[in-house]
DNA sequence: AGTCTGACCGCAAGCGCTTCCACGCGGACC
DNA sequence: GGTCCGCGTGGAAGCGCTTGCGGTCAGACT
């Protein structure tokens, strides 16, 4: 911003520089090539039924022939119709979890007719990050919803949004109070752990990402536990290890488990991600996975495939597609109170890391 | 708000109800409370040096109490300074590479001080969405710059957003007329198949994506072709399998390739997921992946730490950070023939999937 | 003491568009 | 043959903000 109140040209000149060339046709332009009024024209663009359709063609030429744009800004702050704008926000984008549901989204938000909408991508590492997205949204920008992945949003954030009258609907993250979908962590756990156990497994071991914003409160490992519980095993804290995500943090982990006195036999990881790592270490240990150390995941990411992992699948895909039709039915009117949150199933796919214990 | 007693009143519920509750204030809501004009709030909140500090602090007040936030489209439509929108246009999401890219584009956009960047996400999976794209990104909404990662941009495309105005740099993709940044493929694929051919293998396959899409002109696979040719074993088209790009199109090209009559001692594929599949194939068919068949790939993808894959690394992450520095740069003015394009470096990484042939 | 200089502030003019209203006009009607 | 009607159009009023310009004071000068 220039503040100097002799530099009007100045700024001007920098602006044409920075926005590029612009085309700098106005509506008004339009509408003298056409031989019409500016409001003729902006009917003929707009669809309006109450414009002649020679006249409508004329215009529609001139605006082609002069390379012509509205200007957004001026056409919704007049009050015109325009496409809604949804905030996008997740922690990560290299992790194959939010890419692979940020597609769903993308799929829910635009399928059918409609006129479609704008994403605007926030990428929210840390606990910092996301404060600053929530006090910082309201400041600048504008969007018409939010959807958060995979964090929970806290009651004054939530309501931050809500007096801003920004939707708000959260995926692949907890349950929340309003519009959301997820999948139950806590039960995929158990059908996980709850395998090991029908298979025999007494020692299984937990491989948890020990970074607390994942997957908020960590059901998964409350999943773990309460499997145990009722299966008779009685706990071991040996057997629980917190390592960084990723597959470097579960073959670390991994070691760290072989290294015990009474190593288990089965080990369940709350990330596939995780549990392709301990799968390394296990193979270079000499062990045979599936025979003399089962291993199950979480997610059936696209690793578990490659790894023949048993795991538990989750609809990835589809709780973004979901999420984006949520999104649709609030920016169409529906109340938050019309938009019932889903739970999508998860399910156990067997492959080869799992067997009876040896 | 004045409400005029007939017809306005039908549109502004209407918006109302579109938007949500959506605070109401205004500039002028906030100068009436603070006791001063809308100029000198205006001023106040845009931290203009020509308001008294007390002034400032009642006007900042004022607005705080309010919860007003500008609107953005006033804002811009009356000159005022605002965030530059970038478009970020991708074919895929659930790939690594793509959103490991992402994130340092990410970076390099918001890095520094600045006023930051808005990202408008546009997810363009097939050849007529990315055409949908280009045609209508000047229709209604408007960006500054955008950055198109992993595929190329023809020359009837970039005219038709410079006409506009709108910078644009490449990103992972093939090397451009425009600011890009990129790795070269072709010596990539070279050193993955030089690796081999110095540990004395002269069957080496070659598993490439189908998909045409995939990094443009196949370059790998040109790579691997040339680097062939200079080593001496003369091409044999059995040797070369495409298969559909992930996993299981790995996995089941390596099937192919196993059952011909002189299988390959050693396999490049054309990306490190493909190369898992092939993995799997081999492990399965009780094969020693490094002893007697040889696996390398391209990327460094996690799933190559995890699967103790050789591979030719690439900076994603860099790459993404390079072009939000260029998008940066050529945002603050800077004429795109001042930005030049860069060839990030790619080096080999030995790991356990390669070793001489049997 | 009179003038001058700034520091602060209000006025008003738009930014480019949409929409309400009024208006002219030709045909359908009695 | 004169109304009435409705279609197609232009005029004008903003949408909410920014900013050049000019006015009003308080001190700081001479």
């Amino acid at each position: 911003m220039v503040h100097d109140p002799r530099a009007p040209a100045a700024r001007r000149v920098v602006d044409e520089e920075a926005r590029g060339a612009g085309s700098g046709a106005s509506l008004d332009d339009v509408a003298r090539l056409a031989g019409v009024s500016a409001s003729t024209a902006s009917r003929a663009l707009n669809n309006h039924p109450q414009v002649a359709a020679a006249t409508r063609e004329r215009v529609l030429t001139a605006a082609a022939g002069l390379d012509y744009v509205v200007s957004p800004e001026a056409s919704r702050l007049a009050g015109g119709t325009s496409r809604a704008r949804v905030a996008v926000v997740v922690p990560h984008l290299s992790r194959w979890f939010f890419g692979r549901l940020l597609e769903g989204l993308e799929a829910g938000l635009h399928e059918g007719a409609g006129p479609g909408v704008d994403v605007l991508l926030f990428l929210v590492g840390d606990v910092a990050g996301r404060r600053a997205f929530f006090e910082q949204l309201p400041a600048r920008r504008r969007v018409d919803a939010a959807v958060v992945v995979g964090f929970e949003v806290d009651e004054a954030e939530r309501a931050r949004l809500e007096l801003l009258g920004v939707h708000i609907v959260s995926a692949g993250g907890p349950r929340e109070p309003f519009p959301s979908v997820t999948v139950d962590d806590h039960r995929a756990a158990r059908q996980a752990v709850d395998h090991l156990v029908h298979l025999g497994h007494r020692r299984i071991a937990l491989l948890a990402s020990e970074d607390p914003a994942d997957r908020g409160p960590d059901l998964r490992s409350t999943g773990y536990r309460d499997a145990l519980a009722d299966a008779g095993p009685e706990p071991d804290d040996d057997l629980v290890v917190r390592v960084p995500f990723g597959g470097p943090g579960g073959a670390e982990g991994m070691g760290r488990l072989l290294g015990l006195r009474r190593p288990p036999t089965a080990v369940f990881a709350t990330a596939d991600e995780i549990a392709g790592g301990a799968v390394r270490t296990l193979r270079r240990a000499g062990l045979r996975v599936g025979a003399d150390v089962s291993v199950v995941g979480i997610d059936d990411h696209p690793v578990a495939e490659v790894l023949d992992l048993t795991t538990v699948a989750q609809p990835v895909h589809e709780q973004g597609l979901v999420a984006g039709r949520m999104v649709r039915a609030l920016l169409a009117g529906d109340a938050p109170g019309a938009v019932t949150s889903r739970i999508l199933p998860t399910h156990l796919i067997l492959r080869g890391t799992t067997g009876p214990p040896p």
